[in-house]
DNA sequence: TCTGGGGTCCTAGGACCC
DNA sequence: TCTGGGGTCCTAGGACCC
């Protein structure tokens, strides 16, 4: 907690309803609603004339319907929503190097290193100047949208203050008011308090953050966990250290997709699974990342969310290995009879991301030149695939025929793609029909029983294709 | 035909290593 | 032939946020 109310958020009312009521004069005062838009959709934004209907987000697409009818149903153009985003984001970089977005139509902002000459200092007159002024640049920036502002000695009370007065508010909390603010507020202020956190407060006869105020640590870590319950200790007590933090690195890449109607055919999951992978693969790459772990996520006809994952020995961008692996996973919990009742979700994630490529792993470890297999011995000397390392010979590397994802063939253990590869070994995955998960084995790739498998090579020895 | 999509963080247990 | 603790990695699930 800071001495100065120097932490903005700000917070665009209403956002994806107000840039479609900007763009289409015709939905002006009138009720919209932005979200999924199929039998199973929810809605993302209601604008405040459906919220008088009793549209909220979160709500079934369904439900929102039948309160209010005569509403504007939309899909949402994302295009718009990133761009009106952007500009906003901009305006409030021009007023503080530390700006940290929390969505699209959310930041923190850091007024204590701001560089905006219009922000004097600190007191509570100027800021509140400040934020006003900077409600109508982004007003000006974004066509017409209105902001709420919050501002406070924490990103915690700038976050409660820009919600009191909502929609096109501000309010600055003066430091040393804040316990007196948060104290007859309900639980659920608090972030990281949703319903099972309050239910469960609740049957502890703990209801408002005066209440919260008086349980002890000890009470509240048995009641919540470790983490959760310091956590909250500190918040009950407007302690929030918290600092605003411009750029942080994305930790995963997911897709997934809810059907219409529950989905048990094999064939279409695999491909839907298939698809879902590429499309991950796709974002990797153009972030230039790569990630070990692939999760594949299932939610089930009675809504039961199961989720399988596997580690691959070294990052992939690579829409085959994560399709296959992806398909593998699914491929257990369907022989597992797991989706017999039918799947109306799907998804396909990859995490454990590294800001580098499968190239990278590919050339001297691989080949393990000289220079690596001398300098990174020491405490691995028994390492058999190391010995000769730079003897290999690399069929094919120019194909990628190693690279993981590919198809192999061993003479004895028939067919297999490739799982991993690095310092000489590639780690190979062999899938049969009895099981599809079938085990993996390492090999040197100069082993002469292993042979990058292409259709057209299919039982032949040699063939001498181009 | 209640219940999206894209994320983050935490917990807990087992494996494995020292 | 009894009994350890810590650390790290992996997997699965759950809560939460916008």
């Amino acid at each position: 907690m800071r001495a100065h109310a120097s932490v903005l958020h700000l917070d665009l009312d209403a956002f994806f309803a107000a840039v479609e009521q900007r763009d289409k004069p015709s939905l002006r005062g009138k009720p919209v609603v932005v979200g999924g838009v199929g039998g199973r959709g929810v809605v993302a934004t209601a604008s405040y004339e459906a919220r008088r209907y009793g549209v909220r987000s979160a709500m079934s697409t369904r439900e929102a319907r039948s309160r209010c009818p005569h509403a504007a149903f939309l899909s949402g153009r994302f295009h718009a929503y990133r761009s009106t985003s952007r500009a906003v984001m901009e305006v409030l970089r021009a007023v503080s190097p530390l700006v940290e977005p929390l969505s699209l139509d959310e930041a923190f902002v850091d007024l204590a290193v701001a560089t905006d000459p219009a922000l004097g200092g600190l007191g509570i007159e100027e800021v509140t100047a400040f934020a006003e002024e900077l409600r109508g640049r982004v007003h000006e920036a974004t066509g017409g949208l209105t902001a709420s502002i919050g501002v406070g000695t924490s990103k915690f009370i700038a976050k409660v203050a820009s919600d009191l007065d909502k929609p096109d508010g501000l309010v600055v909390v003066a430091p040393g008011t804040e316990r007196d603010l948060l104290r007859p507020m309900h639980v659920s202020v608090i972030p990281g308090v949703g319903p099972a956190t309050a239910e469960r407060l609740r049957r502890a006869g703990i209801h408002t953050v005066a209440d919260l105020e008086s349980v002890t640590l000890d009470e509240l870590t048995s009641l919540v966990g470790r983490a959760h319950g310091t956590g909250l200790f500190h918040l009950a007590r407007a302690e929030d250290d918290r600092p605003i933090v411009a750029e942080r690195e994305a930790k995963s890449v997911s897709v997934e997709g809810t059907y219409d109607t529950d989905l048990v055919d094999r064939r279409l999951l695999e491909a839907l699974v298939t698809r879902q992978a590429t499309e991950v693969a796709a974002r990797l790459r153009k972030n230039g990342l790569s990630g070990r772990t692939v999760t594949l996520k299932v939610r089930l006809h009675d809504f039961t969310t199961l989720s399988r994952s596997s580690t691959l020995p070294s990052p992939t961008d690579e829409a085959a290995t994560i399709a296959r692996l992806a398909r593998t996973l699914l491929g257990d919990l369907i022989d597992q009879q797991v989706t017999v009742g039918g799947v109306r979700l799907l998804g396909v994630g990859v995490s454990g991301l590294a800001d580098w490529v499968q190239e990278d792993l590919f050339g001297p470890d691989l080949l393990g030149t000289a220079d690596t297999a001398a300098s990174d011995d020491g405490d691995d000397g028994d390492e058999p695939a190391d010995a000769e390392a730079d003897d290999v010979v690399l069929p094919d590397r120019a194909e990628r025929s190693w690279a993981p994802g590919h198809d192999v063939e061993h003479t004895t253990l028939g067919r297999g793609w490739v799982w991993g590869t690095g310092r000489g070994v590639v780690t190979v995955r062999f899938e049969t029909r009895d099981s599809p998960a079938g085990p993996v084995r390492s090999f040197r790739v100069d082993d002469p029983e292993l042979t990058p498998w292409r259709p057209q090579d299919d039982g032949g020895e040699e063939a001498s294709d181009t």
